[in-house]
DNA sequence: CCGCTTTATTAAACGGCGTTTAATTTATAC
DNA sequence: GTATAAATTAAACGCCGTTTAATAAAGCGG
């Protein structure tokens, strides 16, 4: 026990961040600790609590490097929830729910058109929900989800009719 | 301790979901847990498990009724643990970017129309890059996310301009 | 070179989580 | 009435993020 001074406080932030990075790149964001990325660098937890103001630390350093929010939001699927077949699935269904409506707002589109309007639009809806349902949309509490979806359908929308 | 059979396993699922809802409205999505569910609806935890094959009883049934899922999340507002500080002024900060564009687009707009719009906006480009990021807009790789992104901001920009 | 103060580091604890297990109580079928 | 099956619970397990108290080392004034 005791002060080592083994490595300097940006050191240890330094081989926490790289820990925490391989780590993410490994076994998934999601399963990402505090107690792993300690041990990977081979001090204790409270070290990088002493380090870091808390487990922030590794999210701060991915609103820094954006080229890498895809490691934050790497995803993996709770065991038991329905097999990647499956999501694709659904997802080409709700996919072509979209598309159906397009192509009625206006016939007179081509198919790359039509599919790339409804793919915008859905991976827009998607991120509002995400956004909303992660709790990151808060904003003083003035917006409601349904409304954000909302003006972005009723926009998609109309772009598309009058283009 | 033993059987009770106060209520069918239907029944307890029922409530399960019902009191999962409501801890969802004024919890957040966050701070929902087993124990909580289980305590609401005057169970045990272990219960849950003999009725349910684990946690995603509520995922599962969020998938299963897309509709419903969605009227439970309508009124979601973080009223959960507050964002970190650094992370809101980070958010502020880009979140004026857009913001600031908007205004200069169209200076008549009140600054709730201006903030709703870019929060939608910005949602919406997210999700975008989101799902390209994790490879889940593939469809045959007809799709660039730029372009994508040029869809969406132009139709948000339109309409905000026009109406 | 010594003592004092500061700092780095750790082990341990805390409360919470999802999940499992073993025991116990009850309903039911024979 | 008794054996059997099901329901329910308490307790345990091993995690988690975070806090706290103790201790070892470094720096510093004299």
């Amino acid at each position: 026990m005791g002060r080592r001074s083994d490595h300097s406080r940006e050191e240890i932030q330094a081989m926490a961040i790289a820990a925490a990075a391989k780590l993410v790149e490994t076994e998934g964001f999601q399963s990402l600790t505090a107690r792993k990325v300690a041990k990977a660098i081979g001090y204790t937890v409270g070290t990088l609590y002493h380090v870091f103001r808390n487990f922030e630390f590794y999210v701060q350093y991915a609103t820094d490097h954006p080229d890498r929010w895809r490691l934050v939001f790497e995803h993996q699927a709770p065991r038991g929830l329905p097999t990647p077949e499956l999501m694709k699935e659904r997802r080409d269904v709700m996919f072509e729910l979209v598309a159906e409506n397009l192509r009625e707002i206006a016939p007179d589109r081509i198919p790359h058109e039509v599919a790339h309007t409804a793919t915008a639009l859905w991976s827009g809806i998607h991120g509002i929900c995400i956004l909303a349902l992660t709790g990151k949309l808060y904003l003083g509490g003035a917006f409601s989800m349904v409304k954000l979806i909302e003006t972005l359908v009723d926009s998609v929308l109309n772009e598309f009719r009058h283009r």
